[in-house]
DNA sequence: ATCATTATTGAATCAACGTTAAACGACTCG
DNA sequence: CGAGTCGTTTAACGTTGATTCAATAATGAT
């Protein structure tokens, strides 16, 4: 009679899934240099040597991480392009959300999307010119969508924006924020921050009402166009 | 006759900032734990060694140079505090002018701040209990600030703000998200984009004009009160 | 000049870490 | 059972980097 519930050896597979879970966490919150195999190691219950069995070194860990984490990036933008929304509003508000659930669902694979994004920390250096491009072209791919987002709603004169770039990227800057504040458990939902999220990005290209009229312009490929005087 | 241009010592003040300024650029890109005593050194024309006559360690010149930074930070804060502005939106322009300000005449030292803000890095971790407490009581501080504005602004009826913290947030997000695009010699100054931020800002808190009314709802003591099933 | 103090250096210490090597248990297949 | 492979461990190696120490150069005062 074979021994029941005798824990098999696991699949290959899935041992490295979990050296993988370990390192994108310890990566992702110390930072490259400051994680040690053991580190790992520890993380997934085995001693440092151990994990040469299936990485060759701690930069091809760190490589496979990041390469592992740009094909889940790839599969967030396939979600976020093809959206048939008529109002651009209601579009904008899906990307925010979508931009927002990319964040928050992984954690760690956002802080180290970021870090990438920011330049901070070791992650940038240890990329092959081939991933930086692929990560560079998934980041052009993200801004792309929002410009065009926001461009058919200036088209429309739904929207008001007084500076393409600058707005885009304060609608970005909510995103990619989100992982250094938000907890997971507390008072609010991820979706409920999504929402708000939405709503605020809404109100960014929205014309104020009560306020002196903030002065309206429309922009055309990315060359502001400024009334007399304003925005020296 | 005294030797003309004779490089007399300079002052310990001088040294110290000298070390201070390449220290701040070294951890701010690289990291805490992959530049080595020898990188500061060579930057200032120095040896590792020489750095233990400034600084018992190295560790304790992390500490010093994040402390520095607050305390410019602070500095501006304090301008910021005591301004009598009477309007809630100019009092949240000005917050967000100075806030964008900070991040970005000194690209390093945002950096620092923001990674400790981010978690990223290791910073935060290489520091000891007490200096992590006096920056997250800085960090506090500046949130509190904000709150402090966006409440103000809401029990003038001026502002109309669905959540506190998610708003707060967002605002903040904005400034400390700017290094990671903003080009100093680009088609945009550095006031443009505050002024433009500025007016984000106001958007945010602002109920939108055209859009079928937005619930408006008031918080009260950072509890959220919802209308008729919004906000599930 | 001489001396004390200041500032810096080269050599040395020590721990940590990435990595390798050899050995060991466990599981598989004959 | 027995042999081979797989996965892991302990021990060890080599390097790097923080830090210390004794020696020394540079400076300022007497």
């Amino acid at each position: 009679m074979p021994k029941v519930l005798a824990p098999k050896r696991p699949p290959r597979e899935q041992v490295t899934a979990g050296i993988f879970a370990a390192a994108i966490g310890l990566f992702a919150r110390r930072g490259y240099e400051a994680t040690t195999m053991q580190d790992v190691a520890a993380k997934v219950g085995m001693t440092a040597p151990a994990l040469y069995y299936y990485f060759e070194s701690k930069q091809r860990l760190l490589f496979d991480v990041i390469e592992l984490n740009l094909e889940r990036f790839a599969g967030m933008l396939d979600v976020l392009l093809p959206l048939g929304i008529d109002s651009p509003e209601d579009e904008l508000r899906a990307f925010v959300r979508t931009h927002l659930a990319f964040q928050l669902e992984d954690v760690d694979r956002a802080r180290i999307y970021n870090a990438m994004f920011l330049g901070t920390g070791a992650l940038l250096e240890a990329l092959t010119p081939g991933q930086r491009s692929k990560i560079l072209k998934f980041q052009g791919k993200v801004r792309n969508r929002l410009r065009a987002i926001l461009e058919r709603g200036v088209a429309r004169k739904k929207f008001s924006i007084r500076d393409l770039t600058v707005t885009a990227m304060a609608i970005l800057a909510l995103g990619e924020f989100a992982v250094a504040w938000f907890a997971p458990h507390g008072r609010l939902k991820m979706t409920d921050v999504g929402e708000q999220y939405a709503e605020l990005a809404v109100r960014m290209v929205t014309p104020p009402a009560r306020l002196k009229s903030t002065p309206v312009v429309h922009i055309h490929n990315d060359r502001t166009v400024f009334p007399k005087g304003e925005l020296r």
